[in-house]
DNA sequence: TATTGTTATACTCTATAACTATA
DNA sequence: TATAGTTATAGAGTATAACAATA
């Protein structure tokens, strides 16, 4: 009798996976990271239905907590580079959805604030964001579902 | 009295804080992303020193599950193109960590599976990032980590 | 003709470093 | 001299398409 290399493989692959599947974890980032880009892919729709960018999203969000004195502390904000938002902040001003106003005090630095439109388009595309993150979360257990969010908050904070 | 608008920026800065934090969280994705961020630039450090580069290790774990038939089939396993992880394969044979040969029933296909040595270093660098991941989820409360734990893989399982 | 592995090309992101204007 | 914002440049990472060998 003869198996072929295909056969074989695939066997091996059957029972390889039966023996480790049950007693290990894959990698933290292993699982993060696919689950990071799921998340990411739902959102784009979202975002392109209200044209704004995901850099321009994470302005809006930064700035409707509270607004901020110079664009270098905005980006460090949001883990950006100060070069990196300048053409993000273009298109939310020209949008109508950010303010940048000199500082009388200090001419050099722009002072940032949200404008009421910009306020209503960060709620519309949570909002869209919130439905698509409900059809993920739908798959926990209520139980794992309230840890995972906790312990993603907690993580959160004291980064 | 004169207040600038840094003072006044400051003050707004911790009012809006207080009043959105407790009630609202952020979007999974912006709680997710960092998290990744830092998960991987710990594992830098544990890659670098075993020589291995983070495709390198997915292809070692992947093929640490199970032997996989063809570079495509890989490929299309650890989420990347098959085209991208050429360069991984070549670096990995080379350093004696896979092997790649030439299926006699199909000469266009090449097997590929792990070696011992491909597998011991896998394991000390699995071993290497657990270490690393303890300290992060030393911050979370024992219920919430199992749940967090359990949520993951469940996510993990069914994407 | 279709498929596997490979190479080449173009495109997006990102980081870095100059440059200006103010202080 | 140092800092905020801006622009320009170079590098890494990625995706796409073309190519040779085999089926």
């Amino acid at each position: 009798m003869h198996i072929s290399y295909a056969q074989a493989y695939d066997c091996a692959s059957a029972i390889f996976w039966s023996v480790t599947a049950a007693d290990e974890r894959p990698d933290l980032a292993a699982m993060l990271y696919p689950l990071v880009r799921t998340l990411i892919a739902e959102e784009m729709p979202v975002l392109a239905e209200h044209d704004v960018s995901m850099w321009g999203y994470s302005v809006l969000v930064a700035l409707d907590e509270t607004p901020v004195r110079t664009q270098s502390a905005l980006a460090e904000a949001i883990g950006a580079d100060k070069s990196r938002i300048i053409g993000t902040l273009d298109e939310l001003q020209d949008a109508g959805l950010i303010e940048r106003t000199p500082d009388p005090d200090d001419r050099r630095v722009r002072l940032l604030s949200i404008t009421a439109k910009g306020r209503r388009v960060r709620r519309a595309v949570r909002k869209g964001i919130r439905v698509r993150e409900e059809r993920l979360l739908a798959k926990l257990p209520a139980a794992d579902r309230q840890g995972f969010l906790r312990a993603l908050r907690a993580l959160h904070r004291d980064k």
